[in-house]
RNA sequence: GGAGAGGUGGCAGAGUGGUCGAAUGCACCGCACUCGAAAUGCGGCGUGGGGGUGACUCCACCGUGAGUUCGAAUCUCACCCUCUCCGCCA
């Protein structure tokens, strides 16, 4: 969300840089006329709430001289800001509403280097700082190469034969669902475990079991609400609601929301593996073969809050993380740094790990990692206060990742690993995760 | 689910109708003392929003929301949360 004080202070640039953004036709005259509105409300209450304490303090004096003439006459006075009081009062708080909810339905503005672009077509291949595609192939798994055609991951033998079941999914829950088995549910659960001890043990992150239900204002401090209610599942829960999340990005981003931390605390990096869920309400008909797009899926998420000045450096940091888990399965994907068409409501710069699928023959996102500034920090105000000379607080930066997709890392694994005869060798670093096991559905 | 206690500034903790945005302690910052540090002394130190070129000034905020009152941290009501005990339970 925005500052509306910046916005009155940088009108042009703002009108600019949010009519890169898709379909907003917003623009800062419209939010500064509710803004106008709202303060000349606030100075006539101002001016009625100060004559009414200074009229109070002198009630106050008059009685304790025994003045009760006096203190009759000034009430009569005040009597007649009764009205106008409460009044003003009401008016604020609707115009204050009525600027938060022009705001909150404002993408984030995106970063210069984000390239235009109206849908995914635009998005750029990025190498990383002073990378290229020779310095990216010296670390990066080259595409493998098959002596017969590569099967879809929900083809293949291990999992076609029962292990990853979609018939008994369907029973319990409907579509979108997928009961695993065997050793392709040991196999999920070694990819999220392998996940999860390498950003605690080797990138610095704090391993957190998070709640997997969440109120309002916890979907509203990361954007999800009040745009995106409709790709939520919700429980009842007493008059209200809880939203199961969509992501542990919610629960973890919002761990620091109305907060003050102190600088020293700064960076500070979260990592949970976690179901997620999402309805994928206007997906239909997407993806519906396999296990590509589900209503429930593992994900280990990264979190970090951040300095202002530290964000884009740890954006390419927590890229590197994510990188990192592709790089050690030994899984060939590609960096996208998304185009304006395709960057969420809250990134200011987000860029996508595609892994490439040979049963798909095409490259499908893995991985999104993106940096959002304080636009999360002020929907939640969290803030920090700067170390050194007494500062003011400021608004963290936060950015999340996934570290990665667990449910559509064991597609790749499934797909890149396969065998002819349907087994899946099981890439090294997982094997200490499947009890020495170095492949998988074999005789 | 039942009973009781409680929610105040970064933390602890006073404050039960007016001069309280709020004592005191800790933490923190500056200065003094010191070779330096500790200790000590002095001073400073909440957040947000208006107005003013500026010095400055005004408003709001003591869990949340309503209410009583000329005036509410303080009184009333509802709700939320935390803690203790009991019950139930993976």
């Amino acid at each position: 969300m925005f500052d509306i004080k910046w916005i009155r202070a940088n009108t042009e640039a703002f009108d600019t840089a949010l009519s890169r953004r898709k379909g907003i036709t917003t623009r800062s005259a419209d939010l500064l006329a509710i803004d106008d509105r709202r303060r000349d409300i606030i100075v006539r209450l101002n001016e009625a709430q100060e004559k009414r304490n200074a009229l109070s303090k002198q009630i106050g004096q008059a009685k304790a001289q025994k003045d009760e003439a006096k203190a009759a006459e000034l009430m009569a006075e005040v009597a007649r800001l009764k009205d106008t009081i409460p009044a003003g009062e009401a008016e604020e708080r609707a115009v204050e509403l009525e600027l938060r909810n022009a705001l909150s339905v404002l993408p984030n503005i995106a970063f210069d280097d984000v390239p235009d672009g109206t849908d995914e077509a635009g998005n750029v291949e990025y190498f990383g700082r002073n990378g290229s595609p020779e310095t990216a192939a010296k670390v990066r798994a080259p595409r493998p190469s098959f002596a017969f055609a590569p099967k879809e991951h929900y083809e293949v033998g291990v999992a076609a034969n029962g292990n990853m079941d979609f018939e008994i999914a369907a029973k319990l829950s409907g579509s979108r669902f997928v009961v695993l088995k065997g050793e392709v549910a040991r196999l999920e659960r070694a990819l999220g475990q392998f996940m999860l001890d390498l950003h605690t043990n080797e990138h610095g992150y704090l391993e957190v079991q998070p709640p997997l239900l969440v109120k309002d204002d916890a979907l509203f401090g990361t954007n999800q609400l009040p745009k995106f209610e409709d790709d939520l599942f919700f429980a009842p829960h007493g008059d209200g609601r809880l939203a199961l999340i969509p992501t542990a990005e919610v629960p973890l981003t919002n761990m620091v929301r109305e907060s003050i931390l102190s600088e020293e605390e700064l960076p500070l990096r979260l990592t949970a593996l976690t179901p997620c869920f999402r309805s994928e309400a206007g997906s239909a008909g997407r993806d519906t073969r396999g296990m590509l797009r589900q209503h429930q899926f593992n994900k280990v998420e990264m979190v970090s809050i951040t300095t202002p000045e530290t964000s884009t450096d740890e954006h390419e940091r927590m890229l590197t993380c994510a990188e990192t888990v592709l790089q050690k399965l030994g899984l060939h994907y590609r960096v996208m740094n998304l185009c304006t068409g395709d960057l969420g409501f809250g990134a200011k710069k987000t860029y996508d790990l595609e892994v490439w699928l040979p049963g798909q023959d095409t490259y499908r996102e893995i991985s999104s990692v993106s940096v959002c500034g304080d636009f999360q920090a002020r929907r939640m105000d969290a803030r920090y206060r700067p170390s050194g000379e007494k500062q003011a607080p400021r608004f963290v930066h936060t950015l999340n990742g996934s570290g990665t997709a667990v449910g559509r890392c064991l597609i790749a694994v499934l797909e890149n690993y396969q065998q002819e005869d349907g087994s899946v060798l099981v890439p090294d670093v997982l094997q200490p995760y499947m009890g020495g096991l170095k492949s998988i559905g074999g005789r």
